[in-house]
RNA sequence: UGGGAUGUCGCCAAGUGGCUAAGGCACCAGGUUUUGAUCCUGGCAUUCGCAGGUUCGAGUCCUGCCAUCCCAGCCA
């Protein structure tokens, strides 16, 4: 990969050729979120893209709150969203801006449309407006209210800011026309009157401007050179441009759409994702198997894998759905790299090795990791007693099995070799314990040139640390949830599995709270946010591939 | 029988008329390995939605068709 934030693609060959022609010296870019909910991988693809491209040009970038409709707004989503874009690693410095800061220049602009005959105040209620904006294949029908006098659009506008009229019955329109085919075109109302409290701007406005009207001069204000957005906004375009050409105003941003991220099995739509927290389906907006930028965090995705991954899929106008692999893929791909391995063992299942004395405790030595010196030695503690996995036994096991089954050797990692004699099973016929013999020539695993196909882990039982340890899987069965008609229906019901007697080995759970661990043959874990000393949790952040579990299932 | 967009390998995605159609994920086959992990090697589109046409030459240009997505909030 290029050591670029942003592949080469559509948008960076339109800024490649107004740099070269002298259009713009420099871009500005900026991500413009409406502070109404939480922040998912969808955003996080705008975020890389803009902050990116900021770094990538070294220009700035700035973040604005798109904040035109105090109904949905509120503080601690603008909070969230600013955490979560500084935890993707991205700044935008001093250039924090919001849509309400321009709130009394917008009106200006606003006057100055209706100075120039290009807006009007219209009367119509609501379902008329409605009805006479006509349909795809139907024109729509010119207001009554479309022909007033400059003045009398001037004085009802002023009237409608100083609050003489009830909310809903007059809106402020653009005049376009009702007839373009282009449905954002005919007569947008560009203001409406809803008297609510506004996180920036107090009781100060009970008019608010719209989005389409806000969105081109704020940009234009702050001299964003490329307004980059999502597909469904191309029929706005046309709008965004009407608007800047038709105020004084000596900037005149591209606006440019990119296809929407989407990830198979998972959701994005806002909606939905609050019906899953509200049914407490979930544990929060920040539950390990969520979209959102947040589950990702507690779930333990590197950010650095969340940028990679964004950058990986590329940036076109084709509607895509990414397959969850790849995503999974970034993240093992960074921790494979900086996470430390230590043992865990998920299922315990005891061990006695019956050769090995009573009372005897032995450090060994393990790397802590195989491929990278710098991350040292740790000294792992031995005994006569061991858990090892369930899954590493099996009864009559066939040769293609490289675990423990009577008489069958293997070698317990950074340790001995170990000879399966018998399984004590309970009055269930469980297999409750495991009998072994080991080689106290096979200190360190090695011995003479005897070949031991398998290495399972362990962990001596007396200094075993026990933990809670949650598992998951895809949080729906379908690829595209949104897609099925009722989407709760197809939410996978094994998508959390906690194992409450997991075990590990010591002086891990106190360790640093922002390290993810590879359990070795398990997958990587990193702390829950619940985690406590004496409680401590630890979340599945991805499996590791596994070769074996797809050889086993084809059987 | 409105407007806007998109169609290159199972999923993404380069390609901007001229050598054998990049790369990643997935998948398959080998090798290394004290993680059935990692790592390494090799295989994975005679063909670019379809049909015509232009051209010495087309995924790239033209015409027609087909498929899919978005738009009728006083949401963003």
């Amino acid at each position: 990969m290029s050591d670029k934030n942003v592949t080469e693609n559509f948008i960076t060959q339109i800024i490649d050729a107004d740099i070269a022609n002298g259009k713009h010296s420099n871009i500005v870019t900026r991500f413009p979120p409406e502070p109404n909910g939480y922040l998912h991988v969808g955003h996080a693809k705008s975020i890389c893209l803009n902050f990116g491209l900021a770094q990538d040009y070294q220009a700035i970038c700035h973040l604005r709150f798109d904040d035109t409709n105090p109904e949905k707004e509120s503080n601690e989503y603008a909070e969230s969203i600013k955490a979560d874009i500084q935890w993707l690693g991205f700044d935008w410095g001093e250039n924090n801006f919001h849509a309400s800061d321009y709130f009394e220049q917008l009106y200006g602009y606003a006057e100055q449309l209706i100075e120039k005959g290009l807006a009007y105040v219209d009367d119509q209620t609501p379902e008329q407006i409605r009805e006479n904006r006509g349909d795809f294949t139907t024109p729509g029908i010119n207001s009554p209210y479309r022909d007033r006098s400059v003045d009398e659009n001037l004085t009802e506008f002023r009237a409608m800011r100083s609050g003489e009229y009830a909310d809903g019955s007059k809106v402020l329109r653009a005049k376009i026309d009702m007839q373009s085919g282009n449905i954002n075109m005919r007569d947008p109302v560009i203001y409406r009157i809803k008297r609510m409290h506004h996180i920036n701007t107090g009781d100060a406005w009970c008019i608010y401007p719209m989005y389409d009207f806000t969105h081109c001069i704020s940009d234009a204000i702050e001299g964003i050179t490329h307004s980059l957005c999502t597909l469904e906004f191309e029929d706005h375009r046309p709008l965004y441009d009407w608007v800047l050409d038709n105020i004084d105003i000596d900037c005149h941003p591209q606006q440019i759409e990119f296809s929407r991220l989407n990830v198979s099995y998972t959701i994005t739509s806002k909606r939905k994702l609050n019906q899953l927290v509200e049914n407490q389906l979930v544990d929060g907006w920040d539950d390990p198997r969520m979209s959102t930028i947040s589950g990702m965090r507690r779930r333990g995705y590197p950010p650095e894998a969340i940028r990679n991954f964004v950058k990986e899929v590329g940036i076109s106008k084709k509607e895509s759905v990414i397959s969850m692999t790849v995503l999974e893929d970034a993240v093992r791909n960074v921790l494979n790299k900086t996470a430390p391995r230590v043992m865990g063992v998920l299922k315990p299942l005891k061990v006695v090795i019956e050769n090995y004395p009573e009372d005897k405790v032995e450090m060994l030595t393990g790397s802590n990791h195989p491929q990278d010196e710098s991350f040292g030695l740790r000294e792992i503690p031995f005994s006569r007693e061991i858990y090892v996995e369930q899954d590493d036994y099996k009864e009559n096991a066939n040769r293609k099995f490289f675990r423990l089954t009577e008489g069958r050797e293997v070698r317990l990692r950074h340790a001995y070799y170990i000879t399966c004699r018998e399984a004590i099973k309970d009055a269930e016929g469980n297999v409750v314990e495991l009998r072994c013999t080991y080689d106290p020539e096979s200190r360190g695993g090695t011995a003479d040139g005897r070949k031991v196909k398998g290495t399972i882990h362990w962990i001596s039982a007396a200094h075993a640390e026990p933990v809670e340890v949650r598992l998951y899987d895809r949080l729906f069965n379908h690829p595209k949830p949104a897609a099925v008609e009722n989407f709760l229906d197809s939410i996978n019901p094994d998508s959390l599995e906690i194992l409450p007697n997991a075990m590990l080995e010591p002086g891990i759970v106190d360790q640093d709270k922002d390290v993810a661990y590879q359990f070795e043959r398990n997958a990587y874990f990193k702390r829950d946010k619940t985690h406590e000393t004496d409680r401590p949790v630890f979340n599945q952040v991805v499996t590791m591939r596994d070769s074996w579990a797809k050889l086993e299932q084809e059987g």
